[in-house]
DNA sequence: TTGGGAGAAATAGAAGGCGT
DNA sequence: ACGCCTTCTATTTCTCCCAA
């Protein structure tokens, strides 16, 4: 086989798949196995119930083969059970980050005031879904300056904590106690504007577009 | 954007292996 | 020997690349 292509530049369709490929098909096959078993039916059984062939039925419950959407289709009706439970048991790795308390790490966020505390609680990549999600523990002391000024893109969601503060968004001034939440647009300016009950901790989650 | 060629993968059916 | 399942081989279907 001629290879002309720089390697990564584009896609092998001769690309043998390995071991981790197959975590679905596995994943299928056992789910397969599982239901004929309860039902009490033979690989035979299931062959003629879904019109495929016994062999193939091994090699679909071993995993050793990727059946095709309709063979999927004929497999949930033969076995009266939804298609997606066919799915079941196969995950895939998910990112995730456990940060345990007073390790969060400290940053400097552009545009943050003098006494505010950000203390980032967590970081992964994009999932692939295009959001970027930035979660921050933040604590303002009696230093903290006080006027409304961050405007960034994306939505903020503000969990509070500890203390009181006076939060504005756009023309809107929002009281803030232990326990209310403020959801909204980061595109307007926002920010804590007189701090009422102090020290003020709040949670605060900003989401934001990958490209944006 | 579409159609054709090439190769990979899915599938069917027969043969073989294994346990009781 | 029989039932159940897996493996092997041939055929069909699907996917990808590339030229027009």
């Amino acid at each position: 086989m001629s290879d002309k292509s720089p390697p990564g530049l584009r896609q092998n369709p001769h690309r043998l798949r390995d071991r981790a490929d197959k975590n679905l098909e596995a994943a299928i096959g056992r789910s397969v196995r599982r239901h004929r078993k309860q039902q009490r039916m033979t690989v035979h059984d299931l062959a003629v119930k879904t019109g495929l062939s016994a062999g193939m039925l091994s090699k679909i419950e071993n995993g050793a083969t990727s059946p095709s959407l309709t063979t999927l289709q004929t497999l949930s009706h033969a076995l009266s059970v939804p298609l997606v439970s066919l799915f079941e048991g196969y995950a895939e790795p998910r990112g995730a980050m456990h940060v345990r308390a007073g390790e969060a790490a400290e940053v400097e966020r552009s545009g943050t005031r003098a006494g505010h505390q950000y203390n980032l609680l967590g970081h992964i990549g994009s999932n692939g879904s295009g959001v970027i999600v930035e979660p921050y523990l933040i604590t303002l002391s009696e230093h903290s300056d006080v006027f409304p000024a961050f405007q960034h893109d994306g939505i903020e969601l503000i969990y509070m904590l500890e203390g009181t503060v006076d939060y504005r968004h756009g023309e809107e001034l929002y009281r803030l106690l232990p326990g209310d939440s403020l959801f909204f647009d980061a595109d307007a300016p926002h920010g804590p504007e007189a701090l009422i009950d102090l020290p003020i901790r709040y949670l605060s989650a900003i989401c934001y577009p990958q490209n944006g």
